[in-house]
DNA sequence: GAATATTCGACCAATAAATTCCATAAATGA
DNA sequence: TCATTTATGGAATTTATTGGTCGAATATTC
């Protein structure tokens, strides 16, 4: 029982891998079994299906971005880097995930519901994250904010128009521009004068 | 007739993209098509199938990485120098087609003899070029051989041992390192003392 | 406005991929 | 040791995708 879970995540990590690289639906169970060295039919042992793989994937990989997140707010107590921090550590790993998103925001999300879940779940977290550090701003008198709670909310959908536009188009290296750029101009109102 | 040429220039050039992500395999006529904004059944007045696609990117690419060979060899005289460069630039492109490579030494390979040839007359030129710069070489004193024409063959057998486990391990960052130590093996044994 | 060049939707056969089935190995443990 | 559970993979089945064809429609040319 315990093997067969520390066999799942041993499928989890390979598998995301590939997908990583070819996205959902160009990936092939044929290749996530010839990567394990195991019979495909044996990975349904372990898994239901392709997709529930794909799900526990996904699953896996926003608990290591919030990691990852989480770590970056603790590493600086200035509220502004702390911002500017956390964008860009979002945004890099979405780049390195962007063939996940390619396959996400494909016409395959058909049968998805789970990823709207996960999306919802995460939108959630990401709130409640920034609504922390506009209040650690505000404390230290660095912000000038009424209402947290909605500031936050506010933060966060001006930011969710960065994701499209910046994984969609050809893969250039000028992103951090854009992303600073973007963040200049939500600091220009928020920043106490 | 003239139009005919340049749009299919263009199919070449959009679909040797999609090709370096996905390889042969993995890269459908929808999605040619698709990144052309034309219907599937468009692209097959310009070309038979998509094995002749994948030819004439093949074709293009070799074209390509010839020129930059040539001007490669051109921008220095010192012959150990054009050595290095030559590979230098040679593995750069290797690493950017990885994903050709795997598509044509996989499995895949069955009905590709024009692969055969390409790779062919690809050598051919190679061993040529590996002369000259053995021979110009010669004459400026700096290498040591007696038949440039053997030689040229034996480093050209030699260089062709990096290839392939270059490109079929995971993509480190330290190929360079392998290459120079390669090269300076070779040198050993032909620079005069 | 006929002749030619180009596009595309509908269709199909072939293939490849996901999933299931079943027979059998390995482990387990009594 | 043998019976039971756990795990594997070859083969069969089902389902989806895809390369390629055809003819009709739409532009373009002269």
């Amino acid at each position: 029982m315990v093997d067969k879970d520390k066999y799942r995540e041993k499928i989890i990590k390979v598998s995301s891998e590939i997908f990583r690289q070819y996205g959902f639906k160009k990936t092939t169970m044929e290749e996530i079994a010839a990567a394990l060295r195991k019979g495909k039919s044996s990975i349904y042992y372990y898994f239901k299906s392709k997709e529930e793989i794909f799900e526990a994937v996904i699953d896996n990989e926003a608990q290591v971005l919030k990691n990852e997140l989480t770590k970056a707010i603790r590493s600086t107590s200035d509220p502004e880097q702390r911002l500017r921090l956390y964008v860009r550590v979002k945004m890099e790993a979405f780049e390195k995930l962007s063939n996940y998103y390619n396959a996400i925001f494909s016409s395959e999300l058909d049968h998805f519901d789970f990823i709207e879940r996960q999306r919802e779940k995460y939108d959630q977290n990401e709130i409640a994250l920034f609504r922390y550090i506009l209040w650690a701003g505000v404390q230290m008198g660095h912000f000038n904010l009424a209402d947290t709670r909605l500031a936050a909310l506010a933060v966060q959908t001006a930011l969710k128009g960065l994701e499209k536009p910046l994984f969609w188009g050809p893969k250039t290296g000028v992103h951090q521009h854009r992303v600073d750029a973007t963040i200049d101009i939500l600091f220009y109102g928020i920043v106490r004068k």
